[in-house]
DNA sequence: TTGAACCCCAATGCATGCAACATTCTGCCC
DNA sequence: GGGCAGAATGTTGCATGCATTGGGGTTCAA
């Protein structure tokens, strides 16, 4: 790290407004509801209040925050219906992406990669590190629709992971199914491997849709009306 | 119009940039390609560089321009491979929506908005009147995602749609097959109405994609590379 | 105690100022 | 004549100033 520094790293104060002001409401630092003033923010980040607005004019056209005149940045809490209407997007774009991705072949770089994600998954699940086994759970859906290589597809996929991000920790130590979701991943990655696109389809759709019933189910179960 | 002023219409600076520049790019006023400093832009809405800067990034959020630091909003043109990226997202969307609105059945309202999106699409068809076409088609393929209720699915939609209105507007005149969209909407309406779910996803879902092959195909042998 | 109206003031929306940086032009040297 | 270095120019990135505005607190009446 101390000697590649090759890269002058030049980023702009929005760039850097943009970075903090995600992982803070991603890690609840800004809890969800919670309502922030732009000098506030400007305080906090060392900069001054324009670079703090136009971050959160990009969070909020990602989702992550509302704007309220005179009121402030309010971090967005997620619902139940949120989530619904997230898991649906995701449940209808993620599988083409499986689907494109069996269809054209993984180079051996992809495979090597996803092959690394399923085995931190499997690892951290016997580790019962359930922080790592999301983060690499994360990553391997990430991944994927980057593979697949439809941009928009990719970036849309990105923010809805981003804004069930807090929901996915929250339910994180009650969940008893990841087990399945490994051995989901695994069979979709072989059907990928094996060039079998319904099947790559198919394998997809039913662990977005079991998945995202699950996370959704002990939401609303648990009472929590949002996140 | 002269008489409903209850409204004072109240309007920011930011959604008037917002509204105008939308506008301009999805005429051509601002030709795709083309890009435009601050100061310019600022001096054509009658206001200051800052909310010019701040409708920018949001329109950059949402597809249609693209900021380049120092060089001003370069307003980005839609290539093939763009096109297929968006289909391939509508194609995935689209049709749920479709579903869900056959599963829960359509109100009196929605029923009568449809047809008269339909009937002004047949009426448009027979008077050779395309623009007409074009502009009933959008409407209902919006009302289409915005009545199944999915509001993020709806933003999605829009946002694309407005990424590819040029390319629909530009292959409006050498397309032959106008009837058969109609025909497509009037048989999804008709599964909708009938309340089968599965029909109108696979109706839909059949419609896009041959809609979508269509232009695409269109702008390709035309040999335009990006409009 | 509750509701409404009013007023105050803080926060914003927008304008402007300023310095840095990138691009481009110029001039010099090879 | 060509190429490179350095300066000039222009635009942005960010900071700050200022008038406006709407939220919320307070007061008064019911």
């Amino acid at each position: 790290m101390s000697l590649m520094s090759t890269e002058p790293a030049r980023v702009s104060q929005v760039q850097r407004a943009l970075h903090e002001l995600r992982e803070m409401v991603l890690t609840c630092a800004l809890p969800p509801g919670s309502m922030h003033l732009e000098v506030e923010l400007a305080k906090m980040l060392g900069m001054s209040r324009t670079p703090v607005r136009e971050a959160a004019i990009i969070l909020e056209g990602r989702g992550l925050v509302e704007l309220r005149p005179r009121r402030g940045m309010r971090v967005l809490p997620v619902s139940v219906e949120d989530m619904r209407e997230i898991y649906e997007v995701l449940t209808a774009l993620e599988p083409v992406a499986a689907e494109t991705l069996a269809r054209r072949g993984l180079t051996e770089a992809e495979d090597e990669s996803f092959e690394e994600d399923l085995q931190a998954m499997e690892r951290a699940l016997q580790a019962d590190d359930r922080e790592a086994w999301a983060m690499a759970d994360e990553a391997f859906h990430a991944r994927l629709v980057e593979a697949a290589g439809n941009r928009r597809a990719t970036e849309i996929c990105m923010s809805l992971a981003d804004q069930v991000h807090r929901a996915r920790l929250m339910t994180l130590h009650f969940r008893d199914t990841l087990h399945v979701s490994n051995a989901d991943h695994r069979m979709l990655i072989e059907a990928i491997r094996e060039g079998d696109p319904e099947k790559a389809y198919a394998q997809h759709r039913r662990h977005r849709i079991g998945a995202g019933g699950k996370i959704t189910a002990l939401i609303e179960e648990r009472g929590l009306r949002s996140v």
